[in-house]
DNA sequence: GGCTTATGCTTAACATGTTAAACAAAAGCC
DNA sequence: GGCTTTTGTTTAACATGTTAAGCATAAGCC
């Protein structure tokens, strides 16, 4: 639905306003920026009154599930940038959330694992973050959230998936135009 | 360059979850994260060709829609902070895809146009842009997508609303902590 | 009118993500 | 064994987002 350009200034506004675009709500990725913010603003507090930032968190719950994880391995699961991980990973050894030991056969390699003080920190945030969980499944319903999950895993797939036409290169995982997103400030 | 993480090692996925935290690929913000990256995969391409970053899209974008806009406007429905708005739109500017005029009533405030070459940018990528899109749709289903906005948008209205408990104010249009996203380079 | 407060927007300072280069170790090759 | 290439990770330089302060104008009050 443009909004017919002619309202009140004729100056600069050639009436041929740009085809049919879609209308900016009806664009993906504006709706899924929007419907995470929304899903991230519950959270953040609860992470920022624990001095951790989004990325920090996802850190800590990735190494949550295995016991050791290498490092672009943990890159991969958690979407982040092997530079944005290497400065995350050093300050959360810092602070002694996580440890990392070097792989005796492959000195290049690493592996990381939660520490005592993070496992402390995912358990103090994690049931305050499940239960912002609850809240949100009450609120948004149980039935649609799983619908929901269900959508989005099946749209990542399809786009996965090689295009029919032109496919050159089989860019491995993080390619190289990833991925950001950015976060509250510690 | 592969990088197949996790393929040579069998350090893939220990089923051994420490506790009942949810699993990281149930996490609602990982999975609308990954499925707007998946997404903006597609579109990325075409931006970076004309020297668009996605925030300077979603401006031009948005602009197209109406005459003219205030700047706290344009900031709401772009979901850009005020100052990342204002170097956007100074950098705009001085490419000529959009003017700005100061209301002659009210001196602070400005007036954001489109101007024609931004118009043509819009038709030139969004064209391209709406390919992508209909090639989404051919990939994902019109069905599946509809169903997956219809979600998008309940589901932020559901979170939108004040929760139960608490609700001491009633933060304006742009909270402070707000959102970012990030994106390419131009 | 003169004063204080509020508003719209920009600038400044800082944190973080991104890209390319650097480094060290391993793997391949002769 | 040397040599080159590849791999895992970090550092450096830069772009961008974020937060707080700044500035100018407007609005409210006396």
């Amino acid at each position: 639905m443009r909004k017919d350009s002619t309202s009140n200034n004729g100056s600069s506004r050639p009436e041929s306003t740009p085809k049919q675009l879609r209308s900016f709500e009806r664009s993906l990725p504006m709706a899924l920026l929007r419907a995470r913010e929304a899903v991230m603003r519950e959270f953040r507090a609860a992470l920022r009154r624990h001095g951790l930032t989004e990325q920090q968190w996802r850190v800590l719950r990735a190494l949550t599930a295995r016991d050791e994880m290498e490092i672009l391995a943990l890159a991969d699961v958690t979407f982040l940038l092997p530079p944005s991980l290497s400065r995350i990973l050093r300050d959360l050894e810092e602070r002694k959330l996580i440890r990392r030991r070097v792989i005796p056969e492959d000195l290049r390699r690493a592996l990381v694992s939660i520490a005592p003080r993070g496992i402390a920190m995912i358990e103090t945030v994690g049931s305050q973050s499940e239960k912002t969980y609850s809240e949100i499944t009450r609120r948004f319903g149980a039935d649609r959230l799983r619908a929901l999950h269900e959508l989005l895993a099946s749209l990542e797939h399809s786009l996965s998936e090689p295009k029919p036409a032109a496919s050159p290169k089989k860019r491995a995982l993080h390619a190289r135009t990833r991925a950001p997103d950015l976060r509250q400030r510690s």
